[in-house]
DNA sequence: TTTTATATTGCAATCGATTGCAAAGAGGCG
DNA sequence: CGCCTCTTTGCAATCGATTGCAATATAAAA
């Protein structure tokens, strides 16, 4: 039916019957241009199915009115795939950056890129970055901080890296589940998690403070470095148990991914949850309400996170400045935890 | 230390002592340029840190090398999101999207892009779409057909829509899952799903094949409306037991979520799986793995699935001719079944 | 009526890479 | 030695929207 040749803004403006700079102004509702001109103007470009060419304004302003959303985890995503934090995460990013009028690009690991700026930025795909898996020491982050690229890193903040984050506190949200477990009596409280990884340093850190708190001491046995995954964690749950008998009375579990792992194996080998072991998780997915039993878990706000992942890198943008955002957690009491 | 002020073409040109369309040519590698001339020019671009403006590029030549990713999921994404499998099927689509070249433009429902032709391929934003999320009737994606617009879709196919999808047999899923149960001689087997959403409707379809091939007789009664969420699975497990005893002894749940939301009020309700009933879910996800007791699931080949998408759409931007893809689908088996 | 301020609109240069075509140089051949 | 071919490079137009500045029209002030 309709062949639309990709008009141009040229053939609104012969259609219009003013020149191509009135109707410039005119779309972006200009008020150099007059009301009734203005109205006129978007109505034809309407009428005609007209859409501005993204790829000559961009060209022309050097703006892109895009953010880059760089995925840096590595197994995690493609393989071992099961977080759905990441995925909510990703989501409100998404809505967020749709509310604000920008576009968003997506990359994982798996494109080579190895030079964030030149890559993104320099190139001028992207005004801006969104950085999600920030390891300990990430020379791609460092080298954008050098650069002032306009950037932001999902995550914990670090004395030595010069570059703003947004994520949850995460100190206070290992205190919390741990204070959580010291208090309904359990003595022999576990850890499991990847200290290397900044924000589970944090994690530690509240745990380590809690069980002082408590009068508890702190017993590097019980802490067991375990990856984000499920199978992680269930593999890894062989080492709090030994003959079938938990060398442990309560775990702390860096994210619900390891929780539900554990949960499994626990159940496998008979030992029961809460009554021999209570086990706390961190994130609060949606898996963590329907396992069995219902999974205690410190709640990340990711949505909130999203958004002001966003809303910050369109601040640096805009030349404001920003600080570091530590959100605060929210302890989630189900089952697992042997709580009343 | 480096403030690199953004070098053009002009600028290498003026280093190597050539034109600027000898550098453009020997930067793409063009056979027109000599051989050591080429050489010399890449060298020094890469020692300058030159990265070709992509915007300028895109804008010259009226193509984007990005593809589109349109969510069209709607609570599902964002607000009840559990499904990992979305997750991975973005993930895949999202590295070879990177190994083909192409970038990657991310939308949800959120950014309230009504007309994805305009949006995205008219306003040479992207070169095409994969649309994830097909409902029965959409009519962005009709019109998207009628003006021959390249895009390609996740899902099932269906004979009144013109456009191509690359997804799962699942018929033949349904189908698997449950003539399983019924060779372990499940009688009474239920089915939970919204068979309005076209794969859905596809495996309700194997589902009545199944048990006709059985010599079971469909009940209506058996087929609960249930959309894809965790929670909503565990809702609707009330409608399959009366004062806390079970009115099937089998259920074939359309996702893992379901599945999962089932198991869970199964257990509040002291119903035995799979003694009592046993659980067949589709996808086979991580978490499908874990649960307690394990789930038996029909596998999807998600990673394969996202890159079809991006190979089968990338022939269509090469005029090539492709043709739907209905992916053979696994049946996975674990405790939730009965089997062995 | 003339001058000045204000409101609208148009002109034309510009962003940076690409590419058709012309041009210059290097050999080859009669 | 002149003509032709092939290789290699450069010239200059082009993509479509934006924007500083000039130009015109209109209204207000003197």
């Amino acid at each position: 039916m309709e062949k639309s040749k990709n008009l141009t803004m040229a053939d609104i403006a012969k259609l219009a019957g003013v020149s191509e700079a009135t109707v410039s102004r005119a779309l972006k509702d200009s008020p150099l241009i007059n009301k009734e001109t203005r109205a006129r103007v978007q109505r034809i470009a309407r009428e005609n199915n007209y859409e501005i060419n993204a790829a000559a304004r961009n060209f022309r302003t050097k703006k892109t009115h895009t953010l880059a959303v760089v995925l840096l985890v590595d197994r995690r995503w493609g393989h071992e795939v099961s977080d759905a934090f990441l995925m909510v995460l990703l989501g409100s990013i998404a809505d967020e950056a749709g509310q604000q009028g920008y576009d968003l690009l997506l990359s994982t690991n798996q494109s080579d890129v190895a030079d964030l700026n030149a890559y993104f930025l320099e190139s001028k795909r992207a005004d801006g970055l969104i950085i999600i898996g920030q390891g300990r020491n990430d020379p791609r982050l460092d080298r954008l901080a050098e650069a002032k690229a306009p950037f932001i890193v999902w995550g914990a903040e670090m004395a030595d890296h010069n570059y703003y984050t947004v994520g949850s506190d995460n100190r206070r949200g290992g205190y919390d589940a741990t204070s959580l477990l010291a208090r309904n009596g359990r003595r022999r409280i576990a850890f499991m998690g990847d200290v290397r990884h900044p924000e589970m340093e944090h994690r530690w850190e509240g745990y380590q403070k809690a069980l002082a708190d408590a009068g508890l001491a702190y017993d590097d046995g019980l802490v067991i470095p375990t990856d984000f995954s499920q199978s992680d964690g269930y593999k890894k749950a062989d080492l709090l148990a030994q003959g079938g008998k938990p060398t442990c009375d309560a775990v702390f579990c860096v994210s619900d991914n390891i929780a539900l792992g554990l949960l499994k194996r626990f159940a496998e080998l008979g030992i029961r949850v809460p009554d021999d072991v209570a086990v706390v998780g961190f994130d609060d997915n949606p898996p963590a309400l329907f396992s069995t039993p219902g999974l205690t878990s410190i709640k990340q706000d990711v949505q909130e996170g999203g958004r002001l992942l966003v809303q910050n890198l369109i601040k640096v943008l805009n030349g404001q400045t920003i600080d570091h955002v530590a959100m605060p957690t929210e302890l989630v009491i189900r089952d697992s935890c042997g709580q009343g």
